[in-house]
DNA sequence: GGAACTACGT
């Protein structure tokens, strides 16, 4: 590398730092030895009878100290000290060195106690015992000997400075070097590059900038090291344009070149380029080592590309390069933060049969994917494996440990954990505090809430966030604004974008839609920017359909405040903007994005999915495919529906194959009711029920529920007694599916259910918004002041209704049959759209409770035809768009 | 005595 490339990199550096000279080369020094020849006598089993000579004593000093007895030697020097003689310095330095070697700090104290009571210290040795307390892990006692020194050199400099670097004490590190450079003694290579790590370590440009001109001025930017050290410098620092003319200038690239550049560009979120340099090493024939392996695996995990990584695990193998403890930690969090638990899980597992050792951060990884999949048996194990590594100490495992217990309902066993713990801090406060919430006890959250002020870790932010989010869980909805006001008078710690972000989304998980947007609107006027969390928090009360201008507005905001180009935020408008019965915006946001990942494809594939759209639905998986996406859980769970909706049976079941066979992934409930729905829908009953008996997990209540809607349609009673009696042992408290069950019975002619066990028939309501305003309709209200006039409207429209073929036929209905004094709700909310619009309604955008039964379905129809407008209507089981006369559902719902 | 170096929790 020619000195004039390097120079290229501009440096403003301060003059009196530059040194006029070239580094001082160091010899070794002589001592001036002069300890008299004496006899000594000594303990039990050493005696020195004569020694006429110090370097005899310290031949046999030496050897005790290799042997150990390291007490015996101190003994020795006692008496000599005691015979009135001197210890030569070379003698405390050898006996020092081995206390390093034998990593034996109270050896080294003793004998820092004797060379104390030395009169004129010799700087060598007072170097050699700042090295010994840096080695054996001392600072404070290293610092304070440094701290006492008179004369320091250039060795003494490079103990402490060593010592801090050892101690990752990095802006120790840069801070002794600017001392010693005023001090005046010059750096040689070796202390350079002790510091330059530091400079990378926390990223301080300046510095490493100042030593790369001190480097040019001396003549050393031919050293492979420092050239290097000095690249890694500029590539941590974000620089990559000056590492890479560092590096474009090495005529041969090793394999640490090139690790600094990954490593810089991965650092930098740059994978694309991290990924071009890691082939073009290979291309070089320089083959990546495991560190290489581990930093790209590292960096696709950390952007959420867990699927790419997975893959470059497996090609290392093929490299015959093995995982190490961080490969697998690292896919292990990766899958974990990605929300593919049971695939972390089975990673967990594959590295124990690989023979790989866990540690700590395995540990803990795999402990907070345990919490993340609620999985309490695999969380033992996990705490049993970390019992066995003996790591119950370790606060970061304790911390896991309550987080995983607490999250898993089991509450009791994270406080014994909590109590057993040694040393707490604040992660193992707001974990339990946090826990307790979860459980249930607010009460006890408080008490330790409380308790945790008086501790060792006070209360911080995050602690009120956690009591803001588990007194919103609770209900306690006055407690946690009173809790989030007083955070602004207290003064002492002040409200973060995450207190917002807990009541917004508090207010939107209690359904207190007006609230959390009333909170979000005061937030803009606050000091405190919202980010993409907020967003995410505030759009699911949105994504419905009488609030169908919110989501625009919050888009609005989103791409003022530059948060709508992040991805997950684009990925749930698409979602959102589909709920509302947006499914042009959602297309709109979707072909617009410049990165898709495959939730995007997701989202837009469940939003052609829940506007009946099976046709685009169908293309759209066909280029998902294509596109060589890893296709999840996700978009299974949508294509089933899909061919469900197309009636495409056949190919419905050999996606479903696909699912386990070629795609490796075990079928959720999602996907086993979907194919409930697929054959059920297309009237093979029998072969639905035996679907479900074959199942190899235990079907859950929406397994029977879609066998029960597919009764339903093709009135087959006796098997919806069959599906209804099971769902009511699943949720007994449903009075739907009670009401349902008691309509199957009486059809059959059979009236088993238990006397006395009336059956709350369920009140059917829905919302309509117009002009800003959301109206609520519900069967059997009389105080609409317009129900007269709404009415008289229906009665004419009834008339030209004229499809209402299974009116006198029997069927199976969520709602009680009208009559002439309960209308259902959403003929009320069609009338009263059309009468507000002078019959020229453009789109209707209404929310009902239950599912809609066959004659308001029919009527929709019918007023979509007659009136030339849209209605979307959402009902307990799907989204119906009702245009020119039909519905997306075609009539299964 | 020396260079690159990755994984974790409220």
């Amino acid at each position: 590398m020619s000195p004039n490339l390097i120079s290229n990199v501009h440096i403003i550096i301060p003059c009196k730092l530059i040194p006029p000279f070239s580094f001082p080369f160091h010899n070794a020094t002589h001592f001036d030895c002069n300890v008299s020849t004496r006899v000594y006598a000594i303990s039990n089993n050493v005696s020195i009878t004569k020694a006429s000579n110090p370097k005899l004593i310290d031949t046999q000093l030496n050897q005790l100290c290799i042997d150990g007895s390291l007490s015996e030697a101190v003994a020795i020097l006692d008496s000599i000290a005691e015979q009135g003689c001197k210890v030569r310095p070379i003698t405390y330095m050898n006996l020092l060195q081995s206390c390093i070697d034998k990593d034996c700090i109270l050896m080294g104290k003793e004998l820092h106690d004797r060379i104390g009571l030395v009169r004129k210290v010799n700087p060598f040795v007072e170097t050699k015992l700042v090295s010994m307390y840096a080695k054996c892990g001392c600072l404070d006692e290293a610092r304070n000997v440094f701290d006492e020194m008179r004369v320091r050199n250039l060795f003494t400099w490079s103990a402490m400075i060593g010592a801090c670097s050892r101690n990752n004490s990095w802006g120790e590190v840069v801070e002794l070097f600017y001392e010693m450079m005023e001090y005046g003694v010059l750096p040689d290579e070796f202390l350079l590059l002790k510091v330059l790590r530091a400079c990378g370590k926390c990223r301080d440009l300046e510095t490493g900038k100042l030593i790369h001109s001190l480097v040019i001025r001396c003549g050393l930017c031919y050293s492979k090291h420092l050239r290097n050290s000095i690249m890694a410098v500029y590539a941590k620092c974000g620089e990559m344009d000056c590492a890479k003319k560092i590096f474009d200038c090495i005529d041969k690239r090793d394999s640490i070149a090139w690790t600094a550049m990954i490593t810089g560009f991965c650092q930098n979120g740059e994978i694309e380029q991290a990924q071009k340099y890691f082939d073009a090493m290979q291309k070089e024939g320089v083959q990546p080592g495991l560190v290489n392996w581990n930093i790209l695996i590292a960096c696709y995990n950390q952007l959420g590309h867990c699927d790419i990584a997975i893959d470059l695990m497996r090609k290392m193998e093929c490299f015959g390069v093995a995982p190490d403890v961080y490969t697998w930690t690292s896919m292990i969090s990766g899958f974990t933060q990605k929300g593919s638990i049971s695939h972390a899980l089975d990673l967990l597992r594959e590295m124990f049969l690989a023979g790989v050792e866990a540690n700590s951060i395995t540990i803990a990884c795999a402990a907070s994917a345990c919490a993340a999949l609620k999985s309490l048996s695999m969380g033992l194990e996990i705490h049993s494996i970390a019992v066995k590594m003996n790591l119950v100490g370790n606060v970061l495992i304790g911390n896991s440990m309550i987080d995983m217990y607490s999250k898993c309902g089991n509450i009791g066993a994270a406080q014994r954990i909590f109590d057993m713990m040694l040393q707490r801090d604040l992660y193992s406060w707001n974990s339990i505090i946090g826990g307790y919430f979860q459980a249930g006890f607010c009460g006890k959250a408080h008490e330790l809430f409380m308790k945790m002020q008086e501790s060792d870790s006070p209360p911080n932010v995050v602690t009120w966030n956690v009591m803001i989010t588990g007194y919103m869980q609770s209900g306690a909805e006055d407690q946690a604004l009173d809790l989030f006001k007083s955070l602004e008078k207290d003064g002492k710690i002040k409200r973060n974008v995450a207190s917002w972000n807990s009541l917004i989304s508090g207010f939107v998980q209690n359904g207190q839609k007006d609230k959390a947007l009333q909170i979000f609107r005061n937030m803009q006027f606050s000091d405190i920017a919202p980010n993409s969390v907020t967003i995410l928090s505030i759009l699911p009360s949105c994504a419905n359909l009488v609030a169908s201008k919110k989501v625009k507005e919050i888009h609005c905001f989103a791409v003022r405040r530059n948060l709508a180009s992040e991805l997950i935020v684009s990925n749930l408008l698409i979602d959102s903007y589909a709920k509302s019965g947006n499914l042009m915006y959602s297309r709109n946001v979707f072909y617009g994005l410049s990165g898709k990942d495959v939730v995007s494809w997701n989202s837009m594939l469940s939003g052609y999915v829940l506007h009946g759209c099976s046709e685009s639905a169908l293309g759209l998986f066909n280029q998902m495919s294509k596109q060589g996406l890893r296709l999840n859980r996700g978009t299974f769970a949508s294509i089933l529906l899909a061919y469900c909706h197309a009636g495409m049976v056949d190919e419905g079941k050999s996606v479903f194959s696909c699912i386990t066979k070629e795609y490796l992934i075990r079928p959720s409930m999602e996907h086993y009711s979907a194919m409930v729905c697929l054959l059920g829908r297309s009237g093979k009953l029998a072969e639905a029920l035996e679907f479900i008996q074959n199942m190899p997990v235990e079907p859950n209540s929406s397994v029977w529920n879609a066998l029960l809607t597919a009764c339903r349609i093709h009135r087959n009673f006796g098997l919806a007694i069959i599906a209804g009696k099971r769902l009511l042992e699943l949720e007994p408290g449903n009075n739907i599916t009670g009401y349902l069950l008691s309509q199957a019975y009486s059809l059959c002619g059979k009236f088993e259910l238990e006397e006395g066990k009336a059956v709350n028939k369920p009140v059917g309501q829905c919302w309509i918004e117009r002009n800003n305003t959301v109206h609520t309709f519900i069967v059997g209200d009389r105080s609409n002041p317009y129900l007269d006039k709404l009415h008289s409207w229906l009665k004419r429209v009834a008339v030209n209704v004229k499809t209402r073929i299974f009116d006198n036929e029997l069927c199976i209905e969520e709602e009680e049959k009208e009559n002439t004094s309960s209308v259902h709700s959403e003929k009320l909310a069609f009338a009263f759209a059309l009468i507000d619009s002078h019959n020229t309604p453009q789109i209707l955008r209404i929310v009902k409770n239950l599912k809609m039964c066959r004659d308001c379905h029919d009527t929709a129809k019918y007023i979509s035809l007659a009136y030339g407008c849209e209605i979307y209507l959402s009902d307990s089981s799907c989204l119906h768009h009702f245009k020119g006369g039909r519905c997306s559902c075609r009539d299964y719902w």
